[in-house]
DNA sequence: GTGAAAGCGCTAACAT
DNA sequence: ATGTTAGCGCTTTCAC
């Protein structure tokens, strides 16, 4: 490898017998060079390999195509999924994107991961960690310090802050509904961490739904999982205990609901018919889990690329000369799958 | 939000009346500076809340302390684990982390790419893309022109370019060793699709234990899939017919390996006594699988650590004034987790 | 259609 | 211990 100084726009300037201005013209495709220059100087460019210095430019124009993105737990899929719906959104736009993973999904001292990216001139942030327990309590004290568009995701709705989430809490309730029409009465929920805010929202809607239906929910219908299948084995055994009664279960998520099934299928419990499961993420594995299981499907890649319009058309209207656009509060709706774990035969 | 110009080192200095360097020297944490000089610096910069330019610096610095990481298939599981390696390892050395996802897992033109991340002056690059058909033809002509170091990910052995790898061959011989161990004569295999290197290597282990144990592996033996549980459902299709005294199944992954278990479940194949199976990924969910999915684990959160840490050595060689070093093959043993699917009761 | 000058915000090298 | 000078590679503005 060695010292191979590599070919600044001055070289080629002075191969081509032109200034540098002239050849910034022709990498900018900018029209006001005649054709015989222009010509001349892309095969310059070509001949010496000449590349243009991305730092040089962003140092000077004073931006740098370059988004931040924060996220938390890519050893999961959702976020991974969500992560690869921005990343190709964000290369289609033309933005760079510049990734931290949080140690954990508790983000807190916020401030050296901020500066970091505005060190760097990033011209838009995501942040695409989940709101959980207070871990969204520095917006207020902070955003207005930040002169940089910030999007966030999967976050309770907020007047100050621009989020694009999925609709938890209308999942909740497409499952329990579903539940509730093929005439289950006692419909018992996993849910995740009661610290993360996509819990609650689900928790309210299979509350909600039964309240809706003149079924009074119990604490004793619920237990808390941590999104594992190792808690939700856990949790599905607490539940039969509380609730022996129950004749459905909707899991927070798909994994959970896959130790409901292998518990199931350990204790002789006919699923769908003694017990109807619903679950949620809709996993590509669900439909073949022994029996196939029904969730909710939520689209985590359109997610991911809708934050990144979003945030693309906010960066825009801070660079025209338009004031602040107000925030916005996109929202998915996912959509209920139905498969063998709720079908019962009757 | 509006037009608050940034402070800059130079605003830093005039309000400490001494001059840029001097500031510069605090925020390099330079020992040459007197005690109440740099706390003056230090809480003048606090005070007005200045940010280091890290463009500004690159450019002056010719680097960038970033590194460059492509990958494909981010709404895999797989991959997502390894980036999760990466990123966390790199923030830990002090990196940041350009990503790029291809569109598909065939990269083909590939100089834009390189490109883009040169003209940022990354460090390092890191290939992450798992070697498929010919995806790697380009190595040889590409290398000698790119003077910034490259890891390969999940890669054949090649003399010129540096590879971290989990050991495929080694996996696939563990889980077909131990089916054999079991007392299974006839042991099918699901693959991966055949252009990939990985697939490749797990059939050959297939292959070899088979030998190594007496037994001719014919082509009736083995279906192809394409990681699916879909097609893993109709590989196992295929199997049953063309392979019917089959007493075991390695499966290429544990998706397709699922499959192979909901379809044992609705034709009452009892598993692990009629047929013992064994997957390859190890996924958190095995575990919870009917019955529990015996798996070869591969470490890729290790992997993408290991890759970081190689590159960063090859960064530190390359500026220092050592000539280069050599190329270097890392490789990741992968281990065999024994569950029920392959624990037959006789 | 092209060029000259100034500047983006920082650091390396050499003074003092 | 601190300052001066000269860049890093590009773009913007204004002149011609």
């Amino acid at each position: 490898m060695g010292k191979v100084s590599k070919p600044t726009i001055y070289e080629v300037a002075k191969r081509a017998g032109v200034s540098r201005q002239t050849v910034s013209r022709v990498i900018n495709n900018r029209p006001d060079v005649a054709d015989d220059t222009r010509e001349r100087i892309l095969r310059i460019i070509d001949e010496i390999e000449y590349r243009p210095s991305a730092i040089a430019r962003s140092l000077s124009k004073q931006r740098s195509y370059n988004f931040g993105l924060l996220t938390a737990g890519l050893e999961f899929i959702g976020p991974s999924v969500t992560m690869s719906g921005i990343a190709k959104k964000s290369e289609k736009l033309g933005y760079g994107l510049y990734l931290k993973e949080l140690p954990s999904f508790n983000a807190n001292n916020i401030q050296p991961l901020l500066d970091w990216f505005l060190s760097r001139q990033v011209d838009g942030i995501i942040w695409a960690v989940p709101e959980i327990g207070p871990n969204r309590e520095w917006v207020d004290d902070m955003i207005k310090d930040i002169h940089v568009p910030i999007i966030f995701l999967t976050s309770a709705k907020r007047e100050n802050i621009s989020i694009v989430t999925i609709d938890n809490y209308h999942g909740a309730r497409l499952a329990t509904e579903h539940l509730l029409k093929i005439g289950r009465k006692n419909i018992g929920h996993i849910s995740g961490p009661m610290t993360w805010w996509e819990s609650q929202q689900r928790l309210q809607g299979w509350r909600d739904a039964l309240q809706a239906a003149g079924i009074e929910p119990e604490e004793r219908m619920v237990t808390e999982g941590n999104w594992s299948s190792k808690s939700g084995k856990a949790a599905f055994g607490h539940l039969l205990s509380t609730f022996p009664e129950m004749d459905a279960v909707f899991s927070g998520n798909d994994q959970m609901a896959l130790s409901v099934l292998q518990t199931a299928c350990e204790q002789n419990i006919d699923i769908p018919n003694e017990l109807s499961v619903v679950g949620f993420d809709n996993l590509p594995e669900a439909e073949y889990y022994s029996p196939s299981l029904s969730s909710v499907h939520q689209d985590l890649d359109m997610l991911g690329s809708v934050a990144v319009e979003e945030l693309a058309r906010m960066v825009e209207e801070n660079n025209s000369d338009r004031e602040d656009s107000e925030p916005i509060y996109h929202t998915i709706k996912p959509e209920l799958i139905i498969r063998k774990s709720s079908t019962p035969e009757n």
